[in-house]
DNA sequence: GGGATGCGGGTAAACGCTTTCCCAGAGTAT
DNA sequence: ATACTCTGGGAAAGCGTTTACCCGCATCCC
């Protein structure tokens, strides 16, 4: 079969993957019409030679050699993410959700690390735009002002090779944006804190500029002083369970009131806060009562159970995707949280 | 400056990114110096030339088209990563190790997830391979037997490809593999348990035919009746915390006697269990002993807080990519664990 | 002084695809 | 029968890189 002429290929390995080249030869058909038929085309081609072609294809084991299809097209089938830590059960949902989306839209999704340092996260914007990824999403929890001109630069360099970038929670750029409602589940936590008769609470945050966590400790302000509450201190430390301890341990030091409400501005720190009060010798709930934020699922397990702000992390990654694909989408509604009342804060 | 004579690209959209072709007509230098420049070429450049491509680039803001470098190497700088659920602690300090050593090897690393389903298994096999990655670690705990022949066909394309494959844990396949010693670790677990006092456990476990839980499994009833106890039940179920809490309903149906110890064979098991347990109105630790396996953090927030056997998780992600990227790599030492005997298991 | 030998820059041919043309043949209207 | 319009296959020109090869120029050795 398909005694075609020169057999220019001959001496290629037997090893390597098989070309589009390949598969054409062996179907009699030209690398147009092969191309056509196992890629997307608005052409058609007619059926004997489609069937020709893809049981070629299938016989050799053919499977499209995407970056070859990149260069050809200028256009990738990759989303860039970037996350603080993926270790971290918080950016482990929010991938979950992105990982599934992409896995649905036939895209191939990376994934870089910053671990909260801006200085690597410049590097890894510029090692992910070598792919033209067609999107970028950004969700490393960053500071609001410091949109350092480096970083800003790599950002302007990925959209103009025609990347689209969102971010997860306010950017600081002026890219379109998952917008999560921190402030208001925030404030309708402390509200509800103070409605169980907390009078007195202590807030738990990351570094200030950390827009995320700001918008939470302003929000729970707000509410739980609606109430009738009284912020006594905020301590701020890193974004981890060990930033929550030593946060904690500080806030011992200076003295808390039995009665207290500690407020984490997520639930990691909230537990790591919840280890330091125990290791204190003082009791979880009815002496010290603890908050958190984000609803991971650590929070169900421990004793007592967490209060938190449910937050639907796999759906914002979902809608992150989506985001990132939509040319028209601008940023949607906010997203609305729940506020999840367990026993780490008795009724008092 | 550079009034190189034809400016072929003049019309070129000043929104693209630019290309090595810009750089080295601004530069005034060839395609070729600027390549030799900007990527690693054992071939010297004069210094003078050498920083004027540079300066060049970096005005530009160049960034190297990754998949134009694949196509014309024929390699790609991609390390591909499968895994079963992201959002699983487990497989999130997993990948949280790969990362870390990709960017440290200047690679970048695609995710998928498998979600334990074989079909999707193969399908996203088959998508990773169109990356023509240069390595592929498949960390989604498989079925021992079920090699399935449709998934072994994808995988020796993808090494056909030249790609190397790794599996964490036994792979079922010849690939290399960065074994865990599940058994042992489950061994000591079961000695540990019966030196405590236990002579009566349950076993939770995943289907049959997963060799990490079948592994698991035996190792601990090997440890336990060793040390005199007696394994009353082996239970199998879904390998998330859901399959924890029916397995646990299942076996309080059939009724638990105080004393007994559960062992779920992992901690998010565990803890399913955990939860099986106190809604049905008993008691974790002194009533029933809960011992899990994996050590993720939460294990520590519970209370009492969860026997386990630690894996060193992030450091067998590191290992898995160091594997992956060495060709003389051979299966290297089996990862030590080791037991820890936390409050859910106390003395008898 | 003259050939051998490096050195280092440039030219152009790949790499594996997509996509724009071109063109032959078939159908249709006049 | 002629002129026109569709259809759909194929040839070939890219896409942004790398790299084998060529070639001019110093340098060096006899």
């Amino acid at each position: 079969m398909t005694d075609i002429t020169a057999d220019p290929g001959r001496d290629r390995p037997r090893s390597a993957s098989p070309t589009l080249h390949d598969v054409a030869r062996h179907a009699g058909v030209s690398l147009a019409t092969a191309s056509r038929v196992l890629n997307g085309s608005t052409r058609k081609v007619a059926e004997s030679y489609g069937d020709r072609v893809r049981s070629s294809a299938e016989l050799l084991g053919y499977s499209a050699n995407l970056s070859a299809q990149a260069t050809a097209k200028g256009t990738s089938a990759i989303i860039a993410l970037l996350v603080a830590d993926i270790a971290d059960p918080y950016f482990g949902l929010l991938a979950s959700g992105v990982a599934h989306g992409a896995d649905e839209a036939g895209l191939v999704v990376t994934i870089a690390i910053t671990e909260r340092d801006a200085e690597r996260e410049i590097r890894l914007v510029r090692a992910l735009r070598g792919q033209r990824p067609r999107g970028l999403i950004l969700a490393a929890s960053r500071r609001a002002e410091t949109t350092d001109p480096r970083l800003k630069h790599e950002l302007d360099a990925l959209t103009a090779g025609g990347g689209r970038i969102v971010t997860v929670g306010p950017g600081g750029g002026d890219f379109p944006a998952v917008l999560i409602d921190n402030r208001g589940g925030a404030r309708a936590l402390g509200v509800a804190l103070a409605a169980r008769g907390y009078r007195s609470a202590i807030v738990l945050g990351a570094l200030e500029g950390v827009r995320t966590s700001d918008d939470r400790i302003e929000g729970f302000s707000e509410g739980f002083r609606s109430g009738g509450g009284d912020i006594s201190r905020v301590i701020r430390g890193g974004f981890d369970r060990e930033g929550g301890t030593s946060a904690m341990d500080e806030a011992l030091a200076g003295g808390v009131a039995p009665g207290a409400v500690v407020f984490g501005i997520s639930d990691v720190i909230a537990l790591g806060a919840v280890s330091a009060i125990r290791k204190a010798g003082r009791e979880v709930g009815a002496d010290i009562a603890v908050a958190g934020f984000d609803d991971i699922p650590t929070g169900k397990d421990v004793t007592p159970a967490l209060t938190t702000v449910h937050v639907p992390l796999t759906q914002v990654g979902h809608e992150a995707l989506r985001a990132v694909l939509d040319d028209s989408w601008v940023s949607g509604e906010t997203i609305i949280l729940e506020v999840l009342l367990r026993e780490s804060t008795p009724q008092r």
